[in-house]
DNA sequence: TATTGTTATACTCTATAACTATA
DNA sequence: TATAGTTATAGAGTATAACAATA
């Protein structure tokens, strides 16, 4: 039986989370939490993970980097890049090379099957994003994008 | 030795991530990361991680509410607020009471030590926040609160 | 049978320290 | 000794299945 009364302390009622909703931290998370969601949902068939496709789409722009220098560029530690492009190698979408002039560096580069599951997992994301930003327009939408990068920065500066 | 000639092909570059910039799940997932990093910083000394700090935040203000209430305001699972709840009893935030009327049901309730918590936690949240968005006139602001609600909306209606 | 809260488990992403092989 | 890549480990958040108690 379901006591409907809204006299009892326990009964249902409207949750109030204003006070959490004040803050723009916790606004981000539930929206980049729903976003992740999907975009997990995207790459899944895929064989992609979000970092996992985020890493072979800077090896694919970028070939014969090194795993320090595509770390940098993903804002990750490079212990955490070795079990990513375990992942991609194991795959064969990229190959791990030793650099001919300094034995410590490796190069990357993708393989040919490495640049069509990415350009078909790009596909697939570009959808994933529109349905995203679907609501907006494109003022808005850039505005979006500005305040990111501005709050990147800003919590990196903070960080320091 | 450091080479430095710029011709070999493992030679230091710039890296282009542009595809992936063009993507506004990752430009969210970086500005995330980012001002996760430092609310994690600022709920340590309180003893409290985002997630709890958010629970507690949620009880305070809605003194009574059961644990199935409280995981959908939150947007979580059930049974990951458990554990969130433990560690908030534990250390005597929040009371976890049977309800008198249903007896699958809790209730519940911050103490008074896990309201004081509560506040001067969320002192320190508003200087965090106010760090996040330092850069961003009250417009912007604005603005980037309507498109983070919009695009949680447009993701869960994606899920559907 | 259905619901509430919970336990157990696995996966993803992140952070840190320490190791190896080269330089 | 310093650097590049790696291994190991832990923490935090999330997702799913299954369970006990209660309705």
């Amino acid at each position: 039986m379901m006591t409907r009364t809204g006299l009892f302390p326990d009964a249902e009622r409207r949750v109030s989370d204003l006070q959490l909703r004040e803050f723009f931290g916790y606004n981000m998370k539930r929206a980049f939490n729903a976003v992740r969601s999907d975009l997990q949902r995207t790459l899944q068939p895929f064989g992609l993970r979000m970092m996992t496709y985020s890493a072979l789409s800077i090896v694919v722009e970028n070939p014969g980097l090194r795993p320090s220098q595509l770390a940098d560029s993903l804002s990750i530690e490079r212990a955490n890049l070795a079990a990513i492009l375990d992942d991609l190698e194991q795959r064969k979408w990229i190959r791990r090379r030793r650099s001919a002039s300094d034995g410590r560096v490796r190069t990357l580069e993708a393989t040919g099957e490495g640049r069509e599951v990415y350009e078909a997992a790009r596909s697939a994301v570009r959808a994933h994003d529109a349905r995203m930003v679907a609501e907006l327009d494109p003022a808005q939408r850039h505005a979006l994008r500005a305040a990111l990068t501005e709050i990147e920065r800003s919590a990196q500066e903070a960080a320091k």
